[in-house]
DNA sequence: AAGAAAAATGAATTTTTTTTCATTATTAAG
DNA sequence: CTTAATAATGAAAAAAAATTCATTTTTCTT
């Protein structure tokens, strides 16, 4: 994942930084408001660790300027002091969580375990390599622009993605995605396949879905 | 709103009761985890409170079980001891907020409705009267079952329930749910509340959206 | 390299959805 | 009670989506 920490305290924030790194995640350290600001602009996080006080700007403004530009990624807030009024506040200003300090490390990532957990069974997108689906609406975005799918396109590419990595067998497809328990002796699965990639592939250039001969179907990120 | 408290220990679990029924919400109180659990079967509630430790089902226990059958309420939990342990683990079995006694009610107070708020903002459902959609597989549910709609008429109907209680007009629908931006010559909008319904009525026996001469169509709830 | 099974393809067909059209019913206002 | 505007309706037409079919291509096995 990666992950942004902004702390001005040098020792805590090196201390989470490594920690977080041997967990396998990419972390990303400001020294200040200011600059947690600036990283966040720029760069898509998983989830945004802010301390409370830091110079310049304080982790609440941070936090509030996140959630007026519409941004929804998960934000945990490190408080000094267990005040009510804190963690309330926190609350109130858009914070998905909060630690009071002093706080294990086990406890950090728990948290962070539990707060993009719940973001992402929560969120209604969907994005893997150079797609984004809104869930929603039913729409498929790349760089260059939207793909405009029929349902039954739009229900299959989901199911492929919510699966990737993994072969999707037809009898699979057939259950879920056509929502038939017998098997058909038709070939609709193979032809909304052809389709679907080709919409892909006019977009992005790539063909995501490969063949696996006499398994089925699978999704590949990269 | 409707709110579950599990807690052994009458003097918390009344005044409790008191403060929040001074909010104006309706209080259940459940003495053990048992007979948590048998509310929370029969009843829908907006929110549970669970005490950590209770005779025969502790909280993490009935915590477990809700999120086992399926239900989504937000579950706060109530841990005496602040050790780290339980809070990881009270993330890990479902919980969505817990607080750590003793606590001011003015802190319960601001965590239900964060977690309120959050389960409402990311939940997948719109629900009023006697229908429920499913926002995601675009089906709609009644008691006497589901009620099959086409694209259009899940737009259209969505689109009046997000609004209930306001009148709609038909420039509006236009540039909504069909996506159009010059007013046609058609009665496409008419027709198309005609057969949403019928299909309503079929299965609910009254009709929810009432027309107003000159102005518009509005979804009425009682 | 050849044969058989599996997958891909282009195009046709069927089904479903969306929109239009012509007509009837309802409403508000004089 | 009429009249004119608005809304509802049944049925047809048009458009879009889903499925089938016949054929070609690819893949694996021998």
């Amino acid at each position: 994942m990666e992950i942004l920490i902004a702390e001005d305290d040098e020792q805590i924030a090196n201390s989470l930084k490594k920690n977080l790194a041997e967990e396998g995640h990419h972390v990303m350290v400001a020294n200040d408001g200011q600059e947690a600001l600036r990283s966040i602009d720029s760069i898509l996080f998983d989830v945004v660790i802010l301390d409370w006080r830091m110079p310049k700007v304080t982790g609440v403004e941070v936090c509030k300027h996140i959630r007026n530009s519409g941004n929804k990624v998960p934000v945990i807030l490190l408080t000094a002091l267990s005040q009510v009024a804190n963690k309330v506040e926190a609350l109130k200003y858009g914070a998905d969580d909060y630690i009071t300090k002093p706080f294990s490390f086990e406890e950090l990532n728990a948290r962070i375990q539990a707060v993009v957990r719940r973001y992402q069974t929560n969120s209604n997108e969907l994005t893997v390599a150079n797609l984004n689906l809104d869930l929603l609406n039913r729409k498929v975005f790349t760089p260059r622009g939207e793909i405009s799918l029929t349902g039954k396109e739009f229900d299959l590419l989901k199911y492929l993605i919510s699966h990737k990595g993994f072969i999707i067998s037809k009898e699979e497809l057939t259950k879920t995605v056509w929502d038939w328990n017998f098997s058909t002796g038709t070939n609709v699965i193979e032809v909304t396949i052809k389709n679907l990639r080709k919409k892909l592939e006019e977009k992005l250039g790539k063909n995501l879905i490969k063949s696996v001969y006499g398994e089925g179907y699978i999704f590949i990120s990269e």
